[in-house]
DNA sequence: CATGAATGAGAATTCATTCAT
DNA sequence: AATGAATGAATTCTCATTCAT
């Protein structure tokens, strides 16, 4: 991990910093004296590179967003069965927020809140995972008009791997454990088989109806 | 509900303007004023009523994880199948979403929050929450102490169903439909099915481990 | 010690509980709202019986001030000599403000307030009080108009005895120790003695100048 | 005092607007929006460099008993007799008094009050406080366990001394004058005197008891 | 690039008082 | 007499941002 090759530069210190406190402490719980003290920074630089509060919040869920449609574009890799496929996304999405937890928990979490000057932009975003969740359900045989089943089963696939890492804390808390790389895959695994399984249930039932 | 009789009363208004301005905003995001202002009541009605804004948020998770827990209790239901548990409790779940849909987001989207005057109690309730989902799990032949089936599906179940209401505005907007009953029941079917299914898969696949 | 006749008037409960909380926390330091709640009253008895939170404390001034000329009368008894007088008032003062502590102590503090609708009133009395003190020194054989002596010596007086009270509680932590009435009785000699060799020493001293 | 160049600084100005408020209103009876106002300075400026309302009295607390104990060291000075102690300290303590009035009264009548925040700074230089007094005492040949002796007659001298100066605007009113410094020196020396003459009748009280 | 002072609006809470019942 | 709800101003403190250096 080349976490530090020089001084870590000020942009990276305040962005860390924020990521952390916005985590823990939502969006508008997090101020900016509390992330320039924890990065060790001067107040002012915060608006000199982000011009801001939310530029923080942006860049943030930039980067969030760029990863996820790259880990989402396994969609559209018609070489691959759409079993492949899911079983790749869960454990590319997996890896992704297990390296970049708390990064990935701010923009998820940002998500459901109206802050104005994201807001349109936030929407399309949302539009186009939409998109794909669509498409990648269609692939299993299901009516991609189907609101319902697109609708749920799209983001419940997300959602059931992002909690998961939301609750991390309470879980450790509770089973006192250290998560390790082959839990991780186990638990990739676990989510996978329990989507596929879900779906080709859906799937069968769709076609009954 | 027999909370209000007509004119509806100040310590209500307070809680209603806040769950629709938390489920918006977030809990940092919305401001006591805004709150006591939506609500046409002098601010002072909030310290008067709730001893404070946090007053609130804990009054409103004190009575979703009431609610929450009675519907969980289903799992404790010995004469059910397990099958049954899960079907019951999906749609009692969605049933109650539904009817409280920006009080459930609050309560939901608060637990990863730091907020220190509820932190220890919040901990606790997702402690018991947790172990409900534990014996849930166990009732399928699941190992209980399989931290990684029973820390992933239970709480899966619950981010499903949460995070389908928490989208509901994006849904909307996408497909420009308004949803009745009838659709709620076949997404609660939906669901359902997809644990259902999904979780006999991982079962089997357990065993065979 | 007759503390509970019929149970305690209202009126009175306010009193005690603001003697109390003024003691200890200055007038403008303990609300209304914290009186009442000492006092076990709604918060309206306050306006009712004194109509307004200064109406406690010109209650407690005036208690004081009645009590305190009627011990400063001494001054004006031609019949001893000023070494009783000096005795007398010590001991009546040490008396007085060992059974009435708190609420000597909020009208000697509250006394350099600032507190318009008694200000004139207060000032009054101080000027009364300094005219005892300017007689009891006369009648020691000092100069009426030496506004050293007399605004020194007099205030001196009063001052030693009431510091002594305010002090009790770091007294009382420093050697632990509960004061009992022969105490008292010699902290008062102790006091007139100091006093009285001290204004003997600077006669004699006045008249060598 | 080479505190202040001449844009005087902003820190100053709020420290000296706080002192001039305090002593006329009390620590509780002065806002910091009026602090603010009178220093002509940005209301926020408080918390800044005093991190609040408190942050202020403790600063003027501390300041205070920096010079105080730095008086009160004159006890220690085993080459000068009991009696120039008691003389140097008097004058040096009025000296002080005269030229930090209001800082040196915020100080002397906030050490009464309940202020959680320096409780326990304060009894700590109460205690410090107290043992110099007992040591000066007894220089005098007074057993320094006398809890009566120590704990009265300490207290008294420094309670002459800051009560003049509390009573200094009532004293004025009553005599219309103007205190140069040769009255202010008269008045130490008639402390000290009053002093001196009254610790002696007492020790010598004391052996005959 | 970085600093620290400064701004002014806004945060939540508490204030003493009043009013209808 | 007593209650509890309500008021509106005032409390202290923090907010994100800006600016001159």
């Amino acid at each position: 991990m080349p976490e530090e090759k020089n001084p870590k530069s000020t942009r990276q210190k305040i962005l860390e910093a924020a990521i952390s406190l916005f985590a823990k402490k939502g969006y508008t719980g997090a101020g900016v004296r509390e992330i320039a003290k924890t990065a060790n920074v001067n107040i002012s630089m915060i608006s000199y590179y982000y011009k801001g509060k939310v530029g923080i919040l942006k860049t943030i869920m930039e980067d969030f967003f760029v990863h996820y449609f790259e880990i989402l574009g396994i969609v559209d890799d018609e070489s691959k069965t759409p079993e492949e496929c899911v079983r790749i996304l869960v454990h590319n999405l997996v890896d992704y927020v297990k390296e970049n937890r708390e990064l990935a928990l701010v923009a998820y979490n940002a998500i459901p809140l109206e802050i104005e000057e994201i807001e349109q932009w936030k929407n399309d975003k949302l539009v186009q995972s939409m998109q794909k969740m669509r498409k990648l359900v269609s692939r299993f045989g299901l009516d991609p008009d189907d609101i319902i089943a697109v609708g749920s089963i799209g983001p419940a696939l997300i959602s059931i791997i992002f909690t998961k890492f939301i609750r991390l804390p309470v879980i450790k808390n509770l089973w006192d454990i250290e998560l390790d790389n082959a839990l991780y895959e186990r638990y990739a695994d676990t989510v996978a088989t329990l989507f596929l399984e879900g779906i080709t249930g859906i799937a069968s039932k769709q076609k009954t109806d």
